[in-house]
DNA sequence: CGTTCGCCATGAAACTGCTCGTCGTCGAGG
DNA sequence: CCTCGACGACGAGCAGTTTCATGGCGAACG
């Protein structure tokens, strides 16, 4: 599994990392919130361990910015602090385990186990909205103002990613990346292409404009 | 941020640039090292990117010639090798991060907000505020007692400046240099053609004006 | 073979920088 | 203290450039 661990006190990560590298994990470890925030919005990771005080940005700020951003990878807290409040905060912030510094290792190490093999997308969101629009992802449908619509595999995937980002603008390089899984190659308009494919289905129909164009730098949907 | 991409592949190069425009940053671009030398020691970016492998003078030789002269600019590299020597020679020459091509774009991204060591994007939210008027960063929207206001890209960008300057006087010649990537002087008169444009939207349709004229020095807001 | 998708070429629309005429302000001189 | 000239600021309109939208075509895929 891959792991991060984002811990600032280098006696306890190096412990952490050793212990779960024995265990045939691959674990990265940082010592600050904000680098964690980066690494953890860039790469996909299996379990996080976060201790709750940190440097830069704290631990129960960095899931909630993870959370914010669709990031739904489990997390376990570090607290050294035993209140019960502090266990509510970190359950509300998306995190979901905690673990009371100082602890067994082998507690930590069955925890990740077993939040790992959690089914991921735990998500219970499984329609998505705009206006009059919907999206079921389970059934693979779209309706708007109660008329379906037929999407073919593409367009679908670029209306889900503008719609998990509602009233954010969406570069065409984010679209890329994240629709079409491209990392270079600018000398491309697909995305204006399927735009424009995509609007034929679902705005022109109709009357208000739901896609819009922000000049410069991309599209957004709703709001 | 103002950013320096050093990358002899003009593909790669013009992926980067347009990337980072589209999220804002003020980018430039060279395409081998001894010009970038000179440019990164006459202006001060937030951060540089510079690929390994460059014609004139690497990437490696760059960045310690700039270290020498006490430019302390985080710096990026960018390598297609993928050795750990490498990576340590990087950093040991005063890079802050690497990335092995080929790279997700969000990862950049991602590493370059973190170096720029901007005070921390907490909630993903950025909202600049002055009175009653407010504009998100992320959505690119701009109100004005709840009004939604719309702005072409460079009255946005001119505005960002101004709010991200609160209450302070910015010259036109700051204003050219950072939100028109210019310079030297050219006898021209845009920024007060935009500045005349803002207010048209930003202004002229409430009771209290925001944007300041400070005669024969330039423009605030707030305060 | 039919569907889907990416690319290209074209046309349309948006954006931006400039010019230019007017207006307001400041300072010097009467 | 008033007048006049100079300079900067302002705003409308225009035209070049860039960006975006869209229909058609061929390749890939099953």
């Amino acid at each position: 599994m891959k792991l991060l661990v984002v811990e600032d006190d280098p006696t306890t990560a190096q412990f952490i990392a050793r212990g779960l590298g024995e265990e045939g994990h691959s674990v990265d470890c940082l010592d600050n919130g904000r680098d964690a925030l980066a690494r953890a919005l860039a790469t996909a990771y299996d379990v996080m361990v976060v201790d709750r005080m940190l440097p830069e940005l704290d631990g129960l700020s960095l899931v909630r910015a993870l959370r914010a951003a669709h990031v739904t990878t489990p997390a376990i807290f570090l607290t050294s602090m035993s209140g019960v409040d502090d266990r509510i905060d970190g359950l509300r912030a998306g995190g979901d385990d905690y673990l009371v510094k100082p602890f067994a290792f082998g507690e930590l190490s069955a925890r990740i186990e077993a939040l790992g093999r959690r089914p991921p997308m735990q998500e219970t969101e499984t329609v998505l909205k705009a206006a009059d629009l919907e999206m079921d992802l389970v059934r693979r449908t779209v309706t708007r103002a109660g008329r379906k619509i037929d999407l073919l595999p593409r367009e679908f995937a670029l209306l889900e990613h503008l719609l998990r980002h509602k009233g954010r603008v969406q570069t065409r390089t984010m679209l890329l990346e994240s629709v079409w899984d491209i990392n270079f190659d600018p000398q491309t308009n697909v995305v204006e292409t399927h735009i424009s494919r995509l609007r034929a289905k679902v705005d022109r129909p109709f009357d208000k404009e739901l896609i819009t164009t922000v000049r410069g730098a991309g599209y957004r949907i709703g709001d």
